[in-house]
DNA sequence: CTGAACTTTCAATAATTTTTGAAAGTTTAT
DNA sequence: ATAAACTTTCAAAAATTATTGAAAGTTCAG
């Protein structure tokens, strides 16, 4: 396989991942440019590699920025912006990970916490304590996943994987 | 808030999570109905319970099937299928994630050892290098996410939560 | 200050995804 | 074999989401 070939393969194969990932296939598109590019890009540059509008580029340069997976930075002599990736990819999963906390896991934590105030009356007695009683369940699970991803976005790569592999074994 | 609104504002939520899973909003939300029903449901209980079609409730309460989160059950001496939901949160959480490794991981991996085997000439030797460092880096990450799932994905609940809570000291 | 170089915004448009519902298919009781 | 009860399919329509590109905004050198 060519190197041109593979890059637009991985380039596919990336944004239809991310579209699975609350990214959209543009986002993850740019983003994976970003991964297997050395050196830094223009939004003029993103524009072309994937011919895309430059609105198009500058929301989604945006946005990857706003999740710390691509930074702004000067070139010398340039007026133009220019931008770099995040390459480590487990400061990639961390960052995601963070986001989609935020996201999704946090406005579910705080619906299941109003949801257990649900009022019984006589008529509905049981089956308001069936549902009191899955709703808590379903908030145990998030809460661990809530402190779980807590922990491991703030931690190391080395003290992960070290941790993980005893954990696997 | 009355038990009503309780249910409603679940489906909702749930909903909204699950669109950012992959999994569409009205299959949620029938998860939703389902984690939350203690009786057996028929196709036509589901449509009316979230207003939607016929069509619609068979495909996605299929996809349901497909993915283990919902069963089929038959009601003595009734001629219609009945279902009924995957209550525990553990079970449901293996599920999607088994069906997510099958779905996502599984062709990332696919196209990241193919990338691994693109030719290099004396023109772009050394950018044929950093390219296959970088897939390299992405796969090793990946193989490690792959084989985690599997063995999540096998493992009980006791087992999980046990390691897991060592893991997170 | 001015204007060139560049970035951001946003309403209109396009693409994608989901939903509908009627028709076709299947199963079962008689 | 028939017909009623039920399920599945799928093309068309609706809803949602992403993209464009021109105009407005910003920054900075001269």
């Amino acid at each position: 396989m060519q190197l041109l070939e593979a890059k637009e393969k991985f380039i596919q194969q990336w944004g239809s991942l991310g579209s699975n990932w609350g990214i959209n296939r543009t986002m993850a598109q740019i983003h994976a440019l970003f991964l297997i590019s050395e050196e830094l890009l223009s939004a003029e540059d993103v524009m072309e590699a994937l011919k895309i509008s430059r609105g198009n580029a500058n929301m989604n340069i945006r946005t990857l920025i706003d999740w710390g997976l691509v930074y702004k930075e000067y070139q010398a002599g340039e007026r133009k912006e220019f931008f770099r990736g995040e390459k480590d990819i487990w400061k990639v999963t961390q960052r995601v990970m963070k986001m989609r906390q935020r996201q999704e896991l946090d406005p579910m934590l705080n619906v299941l916490t109003q949801l257990q105030t649900v009022k019984s009356d006589k008529k509905n007695k049981e089956e308001v304590e069936a549902f009191t009683k899955q709703i808590k369940s379903i908030k145990s699970f998030a809460e661990l996943a809530d402190s779980s991803l807590t922990k491991i976005s703030g931690s190391e790569e080395n003290w992960f994987l070290k941790t993980f592999m005893k954990f696997m074994r």
